[in-house]
DNA sequence: TTCCTGAAAATTGTTGACAATCCAAAAGCC
DNA sequence: GGCTTTTGGATTGTCAACAATTTTCAGGAA
């Protein structure tokens, strides 16, 4: 057998993913840490020259990133980051509302004592940062909270969309860290969502996720209307928003 | 402007959709048709020729289908329909349970008379073809009742990601289509859930789905597991699963 | 100036060719 | 005979060239 071969990463990288796969994940990237902002336009052979790869699998990776809702693709005017609108972003608030109950539910009946711990300790953690309110910072803990109770949920389908969403999220207009006010409210839920999770009562579990999914959609969209009417008022000439193409 | 250009239907395809995007479509009506079957092996060249264009679309529209998870691809190993596991279908059953239960409260809540109306038309419909014993029919109109259920609770993602489940649930081997005996039961908890719809309940309504779907998830897994105890039965030569890759 | 017209430039859509990899059957070895 | 090695064919990964479409911009008329 084959059992004595020295695993090197990249050599094991090169041979599992295709040029496409790594496209596909440098491209992510990209849109996802605002290196390409929602709204840009992503010329074949710009990127191409910059990733140093052909247009071939340049091409595929922005069809994967269509279906996966990060890239809009138009005939013969090519590809462009996604720029979720209002509604969208309410919809998958909504949506994830469900998902996170379903989550409470599963955890309230499932959850082992050391993943209590863990989940106690990124509350407790949280919480710290709240006082040194680093509303960066708490913006990383808050996804990886709940990014671990939903894989905890032992759902791995549920994990992948949950994990989707999330991305599509994150390109609704710089998902607004919260500002420092609102953190202690925000990790003051956190510590009930676990509370409620370690009783074991399924019902109330799910109950709390799904709430602080609302407040959170609901804080989120308010930040974003007070955002909005901010940078309206400034100068009368951004009322048309740049990035955006003009369809019939 | 160009509003008197008259829309021939061909032509306002052949205008927005891409080779493409044809080629994506008609390799998903052939999945889930089952004229090709999970886990056989979809060849480049043979399927370009079948389909008249050249490897490059179809690549396309092979990664476009991965990321919609209806083929698996591996490294210079080509692609594959996919075979959903059992546990990846109580998986995605599991899921819908909780989206349906979002569809039902928002139902509840705010459904219309004329909307009501519509779903009761369904319902009559499927008990109609319970009494004929149709169960292939009745199978379309309960993807039909569904469908229009989810479509109604007007969250458009909500509705993307729930027809995505249900192709993937359509590759779960045949879709068990549930013998005659039960079909009554089906029937029944569908009266029941607009019954409770229609009542105003929101959370009647919500639960209503949940169930049902949690139900429907269990025939279906009694179904399966009864049908591959009776195919192991009669050969033993039968064990190993063809169109399988063996994976390390 | 503003609007239309039309050709040039840039960009995307598609194809075919070449290199790399995998698979299966034949040959060689114990 | 049974097992490894080799070799040929088939298939996929990548790339560069050609065709079709869109966009840009200069020129001219109202």
């Amino acid at each position: 057998m084959a059992a004595n071969v020295e695993f090197h990463p990249t050599i094991a990288l090169l041979q599992s993913s295709s040029l496409t796969s790594v496209v596909q994940g440098e491209l992510e990237r990209m849109i996802l840490s605002g290196e390409l902002a929602p709204g840009a336009k992503l010329t074949e052979m710009t990127l191409a020259a910059r990733l140093g790869v052909s247009r071939g699998p340049l091409r595929q990776a922005f069809r994967m990133l269509d279906e996966a809702g990060l890239v809009r693709t138009e005939k013969n005017r090519g590809a462009f980051v996604r720029n979720i609108p209002m509604d969208e972003a309410v919809e998958i608030f909504d949506l994830r509302a469900a998902m996170d109950e379903l989550v409470g539910r599963r955890l309230a009946e499932h959850i082992t004592a050391p993943q209590l711990k863990e989940v106690r300790g990124l509350v407790e953690q949280m919480e710290q940062v709240v006082k040194a309110k680093d509303a960066g910072h708490y913006h990383l803990l808050n996804l990886k909270f709940h990014d671990r109770l939903v894989e905890l949920a032992g759902n791995s389908k549920l994990t992948a969309i949950y994990r989707k969403l999330i991305k599509e999220l994150s390109l609704f207009r710089r998902l607004n860290l919260a500002d420092g006010g609102l953190l202690p409210i925000s990790a003051g839920e956190h510590r009930q969502i676990v509370k409620t999770i370690a009783s074991g009562d399924a019902q109330a579990a799910g109950k709390a996720m799904f709430d602080h999914v609302i407040e959170s959609k609901q804080r989120t969209i308010r930040n974003k209307l007070r955002q909005q009417a901010q940078s309206a008022l400034p100068g009368p000439a951004s009322q048309v928003r740049i990035g955006e193409g003009t369809r019939p």
